[in-house]
DNA sequence: CGAGGCGTTGAATGGCCTCAACGATGGTGG
DNA sequence: CCACCATCGTTGAGGCCATTCAACGCCTCG
């Protein structure tokens, strides 16, 4: 485990996007083997741990990544000084889009968990796409997922009373990959994240977390690991 | 003046692409002569008066539009019925780009003024896209502009007082084209529409543009057209 | 062991929502 | 032409809910 000076927490090696474990679901899917043979540059894979930032808003965008496993917030600061997470970036998720239009970053991107990260140079994505409809046709799907995800934050995040936005945010944890789907299991992120997710105070976010302990509709099993009772929450969750 | 059964309010003939009035800051702006060559189907434009649909969420996307002058909301329906809107569409910008993707509509999109619209097959982006690069590359951009937009629309409109997300709202107004920003003049808009936006109730929205007038940030000229005192109002957004 | 971070809880305040009423406006039909 | 109605903006009263400020226990880490 070395530590860096640079914004990465740990390298892990050179991938081997051929032989990716994700690869059907990653961005790179539709490449075919001369595609890779023009990949020259090494991709890095680094591991972040919790509060590691990947880059921050305004820096230069040369990069692009692909979260492999864990999960990323993407933090807009507002004028006042405080802070809303706007997204989140899950297994397979693409962080840095916009650096393919040759843009600065738009938001911080920051580690919540353990999270494993591919990077790649934005100009090579950019080269690739330029004669590989595939790819291009990938990249606007993610594009309009990531739209498509923003506003479904607007409205199921940051419409409601404060019950309903916690409801729909574990419901939206538990099949969003960030937890465990199958036993309806999820580990909690901390209350001021949860609380920057839904637009509400940290103080709120506990209150209304250790209600539902209290109701029954979250019970710890592991040490912050919880089980939740998805159709009771459904029920809050909408109306 | 012809009513219809359809969609549309009025049809306003064929467009002219070539000639454009927006040419070069609408989305086929990088088109070359060969490029409009290969335009075989006809461009249709239309007119839509205020309160009109343009689209439903769901409906199969076939088509794509550009508005031409006015404004659309993008609506998006809750669970419990009410509706949040989650993006504005004003001239020059793209509207239903997931069609390019053969996905259906993601939201409502209703005219909020007097709209003018060009309305094109989505196949037909995806045909002249698929070997024009700059065509490509604009697209990539129109999903990167209103991600960015979506990102705003979550920081600006949906966060802090009442008091804050309407003279943001309004700030935004005025400098989105919206409105004549040369003498900072705006044409407000109702007051559920503008509570929509900022996730608050219309009474609320009410009271607040009625205390602004009051305090005299908001200066009435002409029936329904205000005059903002743009740094009054952002000192009140920022903070 | 002390310090700091985090989750929790309490009490008080205030801001927004809810329900309700009322005036102004504009369109419709008698 | 005018009475009528629907829509819209406004305002009031009351209650609830989230915020704010504060304190406390628990844990990890130095």
């Amino acid at each position: 485990m070395v530590k860096t000076v640079t914004l990465r927490d740990a390298w892990s090696g050179e991938a081997d996007c051929r032989n990716c474990s994700l690869r059907d679901t990653v961005l790179f899917a539709g490449l075919a083997e001369r595609d890779f043979e023009r990949i020259h540059d090494p991709i890095d894979q680094f591991t972040l741990r919790p509060g590691k930032t990947l880059y921050h808003a305004g820096d230069s965008g040369d990069f692009m990544f692909t979260v492999r496993s864990g999960a990323c917030k993407l933090i807009q600061s507002l004028p006042d000084g405080s802070q809303r997470i706007v997204r989140l970036a899950c297994r397979s998720d693409v962080l840095g889009l916009e650096a393919i239009l040759g843009e600065r970053y738009q938001h911080d991107a920051v580690a919540l968990q353990v999270t494993e990260v591919c990077r790649f140079p934005a100009r090579m994505v950019l080269d690739l796409g330029a004669d590989n409809p595939v790819l291009h046709r990938e990249l606007m799907a993610r594009w309009q997922r990531a739209l498509t995800a923003a506003d479904a934050w607007l409205t199921e995040l940051s419409t409601g009373s404060a019950r309903q936005r916690v409801a729909r945010l574990l419901l939206r944890l538990v099949r969003s990959g960030v937890c465990d789907q199958e036993n309806s299991e999820c580990h909690l992120f901390g209350r001021e994240d949860m609380g920057a997710m839904i637009g509400v105070t940290t103080e709120t976010t506990s209150r209304t977390v250790a209600e539902f302990r209290r109701q029954g509709l979250l019970v710890e099993t592991v040490p912050n690991r919880f089980r939740l009772d998805i159709p009771k929450l459904r029920r809050i969750a909408e109306e």
